[in-house]
DNA sequence: GGCGCTCCTTGACTTTAGTCAAAAAAAGCT
DNA sequence: AGCTTTTTTTGACTAAAGTCAAGGAGCGCC
């Protein structure tokens, strides 16, 4: 993949935004490319961190499994995110796994570049703040939705999320991110327990469930149902 | 307060260790103390974010509750801890409510304050950017354990966690940093469930409870109880 | 178009932790 | 000390979601 190119994935990403660039076209010429096929893992729970990653093409699940095996995931990531971040300021192993839901395409960057571009650029020090503190927020909403709200308003709540996030255009579908048992898996549900779920939101006319597609129908009665 | 000992305080907290001296002493001449009575509110979820605060004396908690009066407590805040530094950086408003558990004294540094030192003193930046990222970490492993370990699991790993930081002498007992019921909460049980819990830990020997403190008896058979 | 695969759904049952109510213990307050 | 108030414990019951097992649906692939 040509450089400008790289260059110009960088630009899409919130963290790069207010980077110099000289500093972007550096970035891209010193961090590269990794395929990765259906399944495979980038790196495990407490591997040591040598930099972080940006998705470019395809869906990626940062999860944690216990010793029993059960699995819980934490993130599911799509092109445009990146992750891995925190890792580099604590000199401490990823806390979690990381594994491709499909095939997927991302972008290495490794710890001591980007040490020598917060250094030289203090846009990609805003950019870091920013991002940082954007995964914390995030992790918030997570945690109050996973102690406050039942199965139902979980599944609800996803929704939703996705609904703003995946429509410019007004429509009201989503399209999973992954297959129905890893979302279960992220909202912290039994595969058969959103499988229900989702069959009482259908039999309410609250959703129309296509496949990996789900049609809202009315958007504000799904947002106050319960 | 005088100042020398105000620059003392922020002296222990781990975001300020790298700093310069003089952007200490500004920070400590420019930021103020406010004192909180038992159950006083310091800010509730949704309010703008104009600084972040350090725990200087007393217990805080920072909470979420839901619309039909359902509370967790997402962390409890001692001594040398700081909080809501995150929103500074993502113009948002409080992810949580933040009150007092006992009578409290916490450091304000208004917002302004540290963009002007962070453009000062690269060390200030690095604290906040490993700081930010230890908050991260910290969510992560809550994350896994709300998800993966069942009640008795929950409680363990909470009295093994506070065994490490809290005892520098190898003694092994615990002080709850709260009552029992907002320990509870904390560890997304119900009081009655955490009640339960500790005494069958008594009854297996691992531990002894004595009002607030906890003393762990046998460190390796708790860690492997289960 | 039929075969084998994975993914999803459904039903019956189980488990875990929550709820409710009441008693007991501890902590505060004259 | 004696009173009130708060916190904690206990027991019986309930509800929510998980587990297990089996059947279906969809999809890719000769």
């Amino acid at each position: 993949m040509p450089d400008g190119l790289t260059t110009q994935i960088l630009n899409t990403i919130p963290i790069f935004k207010e980077m110099n660039k000289s500093t972007l076209d550096m970035i891209a010429a010193k961090s590269h490319f990794i395929d990765l096929e259906k399944g495979a893992f980038l790196f495990h729970k407490g591997d040591q961190c040598t930099g972080f990653y940006i998705t470019v093409q395809g869906n990626i699940k940062v999860s944690f499994i216990s010793k029993d095996g059960k699995e819980h995931v934490a993130r599911i990531i799509g092109p445009g995110q990146s992750f891995g971040e925190a890792m580099m300021f604590t000199d401490r192993p990823y806390p979690a796994t990381v594994q491709s839901i499909t095939t997927a395409k991302v972008l290495f960057i490794p710890k001591s570049l980007l040490i020598q571009c917060m250094e030289e650029d203090s846009g990609c020090v805003r950019g870091m703040l920013s991002g940082l503190s954007r995964r914390i927020e995030h992790l918030y909403s997570r945690l109050e939705s996973l102690t406050l709200d039942s199965s139902q308003q979980r599944v609800i709540g996803y929704l939703l999320q996705h609904l703003e996030s995946g429509t410019k255009n007004g429509k009201k579908d989503i399209e999973l991110q992954a297959n129905k048992a890893t979302i279960a898996l992220h909202l912290n549900l039994a595969p058969e327990t959103l499988s229900r779920v989702l069959h009482e939101l259908c039999e309410n006319s609250l959703i129309r469930v296509e496949g990996k597609i789900i049609h809202v129908l009315d958007v504000e009665k799904l947002r106050n149902f319960y």
